[in-house]
RNA sequence: GCGCCCGUAGCUCAGUUGGAUAGAGCGUCUGGCUACGAACCAGAAGGUCGCAUGUUCGAAUCAUGCCGGGCGCACCA
C-alpha cells in the first residue's frame, strides 16, 4: 500500500514539474527525518534550484501551489529550506489497506536464473556454503515475492580436483575400493561417522599429504584423467563420492528450508561437449586467439583487453585453452553461461532426482534422453550468479566472453552477486580448540580452510542452535509434548541461523562467532518469530474467549479509520506495517537481502510497541477494539509473510 | 607492482545511492511481569563518521592524496 502511494505521488510531481517548468527530473523520495515531518519526503527543488536559477523555498511553494489537491494526500507543506513534506490522508490509507489494494505484484516478463550453493561435493559444507545458500534462497523468495518468474540452479563440480583429491585418499592413502566406499556411504552400523564427514577429513588429511610429498600429486592427475575419460575404478568412485555428497548437501540445505529447482553437474558439460560448441563460437567470433609466443605459447587466450579496464597496466591474457589441450575452468564457465541464455545451441537431458515433501521436483543433468519429460531450463532473460567476491576477476572474465562474442544484452543481464566471505573470529577458533599461528593470532579474523579441514560444519552448528533453543522452550513450555518442543526449536534455531547469516550487508565480512550466531535476544530471528507468534496469540485467545474476529469490513468505516489514526502512535505503527512492499522492492533494487531482514526486525520492533502500549482484549470502547483487533491481524499477516520472504517459518509457539 | 573491498558509539553492524538533529543490536546503568506470558518494553550514558585537502546551497556518502586492514591478479577450481 505504502508504495503504491509513493508511486502515484512520483509520477505526479514528474508530470508537475514537467508542465511547470519544462524539466525532466528524477523525482526522489525520502522518509523524513522526523515523523512530525509527515509521511514523504520529496527533495526535489534542490535538484532543481541551480537549473532554475531559483530559491529552493520558491520553487518548492510554487509546485506546492500547482499541485492542488492529490488524491489520498491530506496536504502538501514547504519545509527546512525547500523540502517538500507530503501527510497522507489517513481514514483513506486505512481504508486502502482494509480493502486489501496494493496486494498483486505485477508480472514480470522473462526468466530469471539464480545460481547458487555451488558446493564442491568432496566434503561437508561449512558455513561460508551458508552464506550463500541462504543469501541466494533469500534473494530468490524476494524475486518471487515481486512476481518474477525464478529458476534455482546449484552448480555440481562433481569431475573437478576437491571429489579427485577424495578419491586419492580413499584409493592411494587408504587403499579402498569402490564397493568398500560404497559400504561407508551407506553403514550397516548406527552411530558410524556420516560420509561427507568422514570425507572433510580424508580431504584435508589429503592435502597435508601432497604437501610432505608433492610426488603424490601424480595420483591426482591418474585420477582426474581417469574421470575425464568416465572409466575405471577411480571414475567409479568419484560417482559414488560426488552422488553421496550431493545427496548429503541437499539435506542439509532443506534444513534450512532451501530448494532447488535443477542441479547442472560438470560431468555433462564435460560428456555432451558443451565446451566444444563454445570453443567453436569463441574462435570464429574472435574472442579468444591462439598464442603463438611468450609464456602462454600454444595456449587459447583472452587478450586482457578485453576484461580488464582501461588504464590497468597488467598485460596478463587469460588462458581458456590450455597447451595440452584441455579446458580451464573459466572456458568451461563461459559454456555454461551461454547455455544460461539458452545461447549455446545445446540442451542437457535430465532426469528427477529427488522430490520435496511439497511435490516439488529437483532435476539433475544426465547425458542421455531420458524417459520424463522435463521442465525447460536456462534460457533465462537474466542470470545471477551467487559467488564469493574473490572470483569477482573470473566472473568478469565470464562476462567478457559473452562481450566478445557479442552478446552485449546478455553480458549486461549477467550479474556477480558477490559477498563477502565467512571467516573465523579469534574466539571462535579458541571454542573450537584449534591452535592458531603467531601470526593468524594477530589478525581480526581466519580464514575458513576446506583443505586444512578448519572451518564450522553446517550441520554441527544446526545442531547446536537446535539444542540451544530446546532448553530455553523446554524451560517456558516443560509441559508440552517433547515432539511439539522439538519441532518449535527447530523452527527458531533455524530463524536465528538464517536472520544471522542475513543481517550483514553482503559486502560485510562475517567474523564468526557462536555467541552472536547463537543469540535469541535483540536483532534477531527469534525476535520477528516472537512478535508474529504475540500476534498469533491475541487472535488465538479471542476465540478461546468465545468470540470471534469482527467483520472488519463492514465495522470500520472509512470515518471510524479515520477517527482511529488520529493517534498518532496507532498511525505510525500502522505506516511502518505497510510498508512491506516498499522495503522489497527497494532491498530488490538494491540487491540487498540485508535489507528486507532489516525490515522485518523494524516491522517486530514496532509490534512489541504496539503490544506493550495497548491492550487490545482488554479495550473497553468498541470501535477502538475493533480498530486494534484489526491492526492486530494486519500485524500478523505482515509479519508472517516477511518472514516468508527470509524463509523464516512463524512457530505455533514460543 | 596493479585491481577491488573495508575503516561510523566500548563491541558487532546499518545508514534508503549527495539532504533536515548520524541510527540499531549487544554490553553498562535505571525502571517495568497477576496470562494479550518479559525470547519483551521504557529510559540514560556513549560519536573528531581513519586523517587531510577539494567539489557545492549541503558530504559518513563524490574526487584526490596519505594511514591502517582484508581479498584478488595460475596452463587450480
Amino acid at each position: 500500500m505504502f508504495h503504491i502511494q509513493e508511486k502515484q505521488i512520483q509520477t505526479a510531481f514528474r508530470d508537475l514539474v514537467r508542465i511547470r517548468f519544462g524539466v525532466e527530473a528524477e523525482i526522489v523520495i525520502e522518509q523524513p527525518k522526523q515523523s512530525s515531518f509527515g509521511e514523504l519526503a520529496l527533495p526535489v527543488a534542490f535538484q532543481l534550484a541551480k537549473a532554475l536559477k531559483q530559491a529552493p523555498k520558491k520553487i518548492a511553494a510554487d509546485l506546492v501551489e500547482a499541485a492542488g489537491a492529490m488524491p489520498g494526500v491530506a496536504s502538501l507543506e514547504v519545509a527546512g529550506n525547500g523540502y517538500i513534506n507530503v501527510r497522507f490522508d489517513r481514514g483513506a490509507y486505512g481504508a486502502g489497506l482494509l480493502a486489501g489494494e496494493g496486494e498483486q505484484p505485477a508480472a514480470a516478463a522473462g526468466k530469471t536464473v539464480v545460481e547458487h550453493t555451488n558446493i564442491n561435493p568432496n566434503k561437508a559444507a561449512h558455513i561460508g556454503h551458508l552464506r550463500n545458500a541462504v543469501l541466494g534462497d533469500t534473494f530468490v523468495r524476494m524475486l518471487r515475492a515481486l512476481g518474477h518468474q525464478v529458476e534455482v540452479q546449484n552448480y555440481i563440480d562433481n569431475t573437478g580436483v576437491q571429489v579427485a583429491d577424495v578419491v586419492v585418499g580413499f584409493h592411494f592413502l587408504e587403499q579402498k575400493t569402490p564397493a568398500e566406499v560404497a559400504a561407508l556411504i551407506a553403514p550397516e552400523e548406527p552411530g558410524s561417522l556420516r560420509f561427507d564427514y568422514l570425507c572433510w577429513d580424508l580431504y584435508a588429511r589429503t592435502s597435508q599429504y601432497y604437501k610432505d610429498h608433492p610426488e603424490a600429486l601424480a595420483w591426482r592427475a591418474a585420477t582426474l584423467h581417469e574421470i575425464e575419460a568416465n572409466h575405471g575404478p577411480l571414475a567409479e568412485m568419484a560417482h559414488l563420492v560426488a552422488d553421496a555428497i550431493v545427496n548429503l548437501h541437499l539435506a542439509t540445505m532443506l534444513r534450512l528450508n532451501i530448494q532447488y529447482d535443477v542441479l547442472p553437474r560438470e560431468s555433462e558439460i564435460l560428456h555432451l561437449q558443451f565446451w566444444a560448441s563454445a570453443f567453436e563460437l569463441l574462435k570464429d567470433r574472435k574472442a579468444i586467439y591462439l598464442e603463438e609466443e611468450g609464456k602462454n605459447k600454444g595456449c587459447w587466450v583472452m587478450p586482457s583487453s578485453a576484461f580488464r579496464g582501461e588504464g590497468d597496466a597488467n598485460e596478463d591474457s587469460k588462458v581458456i585453452v590450455r597447451s595440452n589441450g584441455t579446458v580451464t575452468y573459466v572456458g568451461k564457465d563461459i559454456a555454461y553461461q551461454l547455455w544460461k541464455f539458452g545461447l549455446l545451441g545445446k540442451d542437457f537431458y535430465y532426469h528427477p532426482l529427488t522430490r520435496y515433501t511439497d511435490g516439488h521436483d529437483v532435476w539433475v543433468s544426465a547425458d542421455t534422453p531420458q524417459p520424463r519429460p522435463a521442465p525447460a531450463f536456462g534460457k533465462a532473460t537474466r542470470v545471477y550468479n551467487v559467488i564469493d567476491t574473490r572470483q569477482s576477476y573470473l566472473q568478469d572474465v565470464v562476462v567478457a566472453g559473452l562481450r566478445a562474442l557479442g552478446f552485449d544484452a546478455q553480458a549486461e543481464q549477467s550479474i556477480h552477486f558477490s559477498y563477502e566471505m565467512v571467516a573465523l573470529s579469534p574466539r571462535c577458533c579458541a571454542d573450537l580448540g584449534i591452535e592458531l599461528s603467531e601470526e593468524d593470532a594477530r589478525r581480526p579474523y581466519v580464514e575458513v580452510s576446506g583443505r586444512k579441514g578448519l572451518g564450522v560444519k553446517a550441520d554441527d552448528l544446526m545442531d547446536k542452535l537446535i539444542e540451544s533453543a530446546l532448553g530455553e522452550v523446554a524451560s517456558r513450555h516443560p509441559e508440552d509434548n517433547p515432539v511439539a518442543q522439538q519441532a518449535v526449536a527447530v523452527e527458531i534455531a533455524m530463524g536465528a541461523l538464517r536472520y544471522f547469516l542475513l543481517k550483514f550487508t553482503r559486502n560485510t565480512v562475517i567474523a564468526f562467532d557462536f555467541q552472536e550466531a547463537l543469540s535469541f535476544e535483540g536483532e534477531t530471528g527469534p525476535y520477528v518469530q516472537y512478535a508474529a507468534v504475540r500476534a498469533g496469540r491475541i487472535l488465538n485467545k479471542l476465540e478461546e474467549r468465545g468470540e470471534t474476529l469482527p467483520d472488519f469490513r463492514a465495522e470500520l468505516s472509512r470515518e471510524a479509520m479515520a477517527r482511529q489514526l488520529e493517534n498518532e502512535d496507532c498511525w505510525q505503527v500502522l505506516l511502518a506495517a505497510s510498508r512491506a512492499g516498499s522495503a522489497l522492492e527497494r532491498a530488490v533494487t538494491a540487491g540487498e537481502p540485508a535489507h528486507m531482514a532489516r525490515y522485518a526486525f523494524q516491522l517486530a520492533q514496532e509490534f512489541s510497541n504496539f503490544y506493550q502500549r495497548f491492550k487490545v482484549l482488554d479495550e473497553p470502547d468498541r470501535e477502538r477494539r475493533t480498530f486494534l483487533l484489526w491492526m492486530t491481524e494486519f500485524f500478523a499477516l505482515q509479519l508472517k509473510r516477511t518472514l516468508s520472504i527470509l524463509g523464516i517459518a512463524v512457530p505455533a509457539y514460543m
